[in-house]
DNA sequence: AAAACGCATGGTA
DNA sequence: GTACCATGCGTTT
């Protein structure tokens, strides 16, 4: 064996010296960095694990598995994947260990799942020569006995032995030093670096070939110590990547780890055990993150971890089921979430670049190769498995999968999960509807935010079709369902940006969330336990919240009998619908146990008051949400995106307002480029940090209610700065004046003169009288987090409501004005405009879309603007708004 | 003309 | 600044 592989013209198996191929195929990583290149005799017997089998029968360190009696070599890198290392003693063979784990399901069982890396590592230095990484599986993986689980070796130990167990290359002290540094610091950026590397791991079971011999592990010469140095390297290892994230919290050393880290048991997620792969390149601690167990990178670049929102998330359902009786241990390799390309009919699925390398056979052509791909139904579909060359990198994809995402009946948002079956080695794949998606994706997160919309009922309806309820979600997610049902979970963007978040609304959802402005405003709720802060602006109290609104549980406003106003609303688990007092306030989710106001209908067992005609009578007077919602309340009560703050406001209110709504096949987890004239949701946004910039005159929905929110915060830091300046701020408020604030410290509003950014950070706001719009300016700031609305002059043209299609803006202002008007004549009668549309003739006013001179027209200055780097254009005031995601208000009569 | 193909573009992380 | 990836869109079938 050379040490470099690709520089020799044969197989990389010594005992092999095959000529390779034109397009030799890729093994196990080098510590170069390369992967070792194979003949296709070789290459394949690697692949299917037989490669010890084949060529290293007669290596020492044969053991066997301590529950099956398999024959195991342990000593070989090669064979790392294919058994799992035992707390008393012993090792394991991977698909024993994975029954177990699968059986036992103790939470902490995924944890350990990862220690597998670190032992490759181990490997790796103890073999001379090279590390491998079995394609399709992982690094030696390394659990403790259920029993045993918190009687973990303490570090210290691991560390005095380690240098035993290794022979004295190099690489050793490296290893054993960033252990220790690992260990007893455990850093955060160690935590995210294990985090992202144990979505790389890929679990390999077994390939139960028993009988493997480290091909190149010369360092290992007998049983005893090669497995003495498995246990030390998992140890190490699992110490080493412990710090994951809280989804997969690495169970490693309980007494230290967790301790350090704080996970809690709530953090714990039953997963799949993934074989990690993992560089066991001990002089780029810092660089090994790459897949080890993943299959030959066709290039070694591929190497990053995967993304989170890549990694696969099985419960031990899941895990069963695919399992299924076959007595088969599924790998769990990862998933995606189908985006509307995916999705639609061209039959092509992306693939994450790191997935397709890490565990897809490589390729080295575009035209790629068909892979056979069970689905959990058993069914077996053959996808081309291809890529495109793409920015001197590759995009990869699979072709074909058209039928099979119908026989799914998946949708954009809904996640497909790609596994592994050994032994059989078979692709497996999976799905989870977004509904179930969206729990898991929250599963450490709260749940709380659903939008009115039963997040389990999802699982059970979301599937008309005739799959199992294990088979509707691809494998389902019991566990996953009891987790939110117990524990109150906070739902975050988490890894899921507002890209994401878009990509959550289903059809369905979409649908439902056509509601008007005034609807969404009606549906929004203050957070639990959360006071309000009451401001007074123009004479208009607005409270507002810290955190974001949700969204309140729809309901229809009647008239009863007596002629009382009431309103019916639906009950989420039963689908009755109940009559409770006009000023009811609901939760997002409201089912019959709270129905307080009628303690004979708090059950759902209790009739439904409304017949089925006079439920029909008052849809029409309800939204699409209730009307839909009595149509499919039977079939797919799929939770709305739970939408948040401005986001949840801008995408309602641009909703109401007749935004034409992608059709089934349209639905889109990721919108299109910005078109001209597209008035959506999307496109009226600018993309997060930096993005388009609305048009200084843009009078959209978004640009409208991020002023109004800009102007309530701006008055309330205002007001708490200083009375005098509040004073000020008012009485010039009310003049139409100029105000000159000083800025928010934190940055959380701001906006300058873009024209002639003020140095001295002052802020200025222009009120147009009593109008919606604050005609603002801003100087430079930067902005954290906070969702920004940006003038993008490059677009102008796209924005001009002359661009607009159809009088969208219009119906937005509208919408807009009407709910302003609406808020100020409900509370103090001000006076208020006469003009239809406040907004919109502010913008005319603006001097009809036209750029301003140096953004100091007051007219154009309503368009609010966030970052300095909005001053490409000349004349355009850039003025930017933004606000805190978290900041909102609910307006109140 | 429609569908499929595959590279290009650009938003996002 | 780079890489990824969703999807636009020109080209080919």
């Amino acid at each position: 064996m050379s040490s470099s592989s690709s520089a020799s013209k044969v197989c990389y198996n010594s005992e092999c010296k095959e000529v390779k191929s034109e397009f030799p195929r890729k093994g196990w990583r080098l510590r170069t960095g390369e992967y070792c290149e194979l003949c296709d005799r070789c290459y394949f017997a690697y692949e299917e694990g037989r490669f010890c089998e084949t060529f290293h029968m007669n290596a020492a360190g044969w053991r066997c598995c301590e529950s099956c009696g398999k024959r195991v070599h342990c000593g070989c890198i090669v064979s790392s994947h294919a058994f799992t290392l035992l707390d008393p003693g012993g090792i394991e063979c991977m698909t024993c260990a994975r029954k177990n784990y699968v059986m036992t399901s103790n939470p902490a069982w995924p944890t350990s799942m990862f220690f597998h890396s670190p032992l490759s590592e181990r490997l790796k230095d103890l073999s001379t020569k090279n590390w491998t990484q079995l394609a399709g599986s992982g690094p030696v993986p390394w659990r403790q006995a259920p029993s045993l689980f918190n009687s973990s070796i303490p570090s210290s130990e691991l560390h005095t032995r380690v240098p035993h167990e290794v022979d004295g290359s190099t690489g050793i002290n490296k290893l054993n030093a960033s252990e220790r540094i690992f260990v007893s610091t455990l850093e955060k950026k160690k935590v995210e670096e294990f985090s992202e590397r144990l979505m790389k791991v890929n679990l390999s079971i077994g390939t139960q070939q028993s009988l493997e011999n480290g091909i190149g592990n010369p360092g290992i010469n007998h049983e005893e110590k090669s497995s003495s140095c498995l246990n030390i390297s998992q140890q190490s290892a699992s110490l080493k990547e412990e710090p994951s994230t809280p989804q997969f919290v690495p169970y490693g050393s309980p007494s230290e780890t967790n301790p350090q880290l704080g996970f809690t048991g709530t953090n714990l997620r039953p997963i799949a055990p993934l074989a990690k792969n993992y560089n066991g390149n001990g002089v780029e601690s810092s660089g090994d993150n790459q897949i080890r167990n993943a299959r030959p990178r066709v290039d070694a670049r591929g190497r990053n971890q995967l993304l989170p929102r890549y990694w696969p998330r099985f419960t031990d359902q899941e895990l069963q089921h695919i399992s299924g009786d076959k007595n088969s241990v599924i790998t769990p390799l990862f998933e995606k979430m189908l985006s509307a390309s995916d999705a639609g009919r061209i039959g092509r699925l992306v693939l994450p670049k790191k997935c397709a390398e890490a565990y897809f056979p490589p390729i080295s052509q575009p035209e790629g190769l068909p892979l056979k791909v069970q689905d959990s139904k058993g069914k077996e579909w053959i996808f081309q498995f291809r890529f495109w060359p793409n920015n001197n990198s590759r995009m990869y994809v699979l072709e074909g999968v058209t039928p099979c995402i119908q026989s799914m009946q998946l949708l954009a948002g809904d996640i497909v999960t790609f596994s592994r079956l050994e032994p059989e080695g078979k692709l497996v794949m999976g799905f989870r509807k977004a509904s179930t998606s969206l729990q898991s994706d929250q599963e450490n997160e709260a749940n709380k935010t659903t939008n009115g919309v039963s997040a389990h009922a999802e699982v059970e309806l979301a599937d008309p079709s005739s799959w199992s309820n294990v088979d509707k979600s691809g494998y389902i997610a019991k566990e996953a369902l009891e987790d939110k049902s117990l524990i109150p979970k906070k739902r975050k963007n988490s890894n899921l940006g507002s890209k994401s978040k878009r990509l959550r609304i289903e059809n369905e959802d979409v649908i439902e969330l056509k509601v008007t402005w005034e609807e969404a405003q009606g549906l929004l709720r203050p957070p639990a336990n959360h006071v309000p802060t009451v401001v007074v602006i123009e004479g208009f109290e607005f409270e507002e919240y810290e955190d974001a609104p949700i969204l309140g549980k729809p309901t229809i406003y009647a008239t009863g009998r007596a002629g009382e106003k009431i309103q019916w609303v639906q009950c989420e688990d039963c689908f009755k619908w109940r009559k409770l007092p006009i000023n009811a306030l609901l939760p997002s989710k409201w089912t019959c146990s709270e129905n307080s106001w009628d303690p004979e209908r708090s059950l759902c067992s209790a009739a439904q008051e409304l017949t089925t005609e006079q439920l029909q009578d008052l849809l029409p007077r309800c939204n699409t949400v209730a009307s839909k919602k009595l149509k499919a309340a039977k079939q797919d009560p799929d939770n709305i995106e739970v939408l948040e703050g401005l986001d949840t406001l801008a995408n309602l209110a641009i909703l109401g307002e007749g935004e034409s709504l992608p059709s089934s096949a349209q639905a889109t987890t990721k919108h299109p480029r910005h078109r001209p004239g597209c008035s959506c949701i999307v496109c009226i946004q600018p993309p997060s940090g930096k993005g388009p910039k609305h048009k200084q005159t843009c009078t959209c929905n978004v640009c409208l209610t991020v002023k109004r929110r800009f102007r309530t915060l701006m008055m309330r830091r205002e007001k708490k700065q200083s009375d005098k300046e509040a004073e000020t701020t008012r009485r010039k408020q009310h003049k139409g004046q100029l105000l000159v604030v000083d800025k928010p410290e934190d940055d959380t509003l701001s906006y300058c003169n873009a024209g002639s950014s003020s140095p001295n950070q002052k802020i200025e706001i222009l009120e147009l009288s009593d109008d919606d719009l604050n005609m603002t300016k801003s100087s430079t700031s930067p902005f954290k987090g906070q969702i920004d609305l940006n003038i993008q002059p490059e677009r102008e043209d796209e924005l001009s409501p002359g661009s607009d299609s159809g009088g969208m803006m219009k119906l937005l202002h509208d919408a807009t004005a009407r709910y302003l008007r609406q808020q100020r004549l409900s509370s103090s009668g001000g006076s208020e405009k006469s003009s239809g549309n406040g907004s919109q003739r502010a913008a005319s006013e603006a001097g009809g879309g036209e750029p301003l001179s140096n953004g100091v027209n007051l007219e154009s200055s309503n368009v609010v603007n966030l970052e300095s780097s909005n001053h490409d254009s000349s004349n355009d005031c850039p003025a930017t708004l933004s606000i805190k995601p978290s900041a909102s208000m609910t307006a109140t009569g």
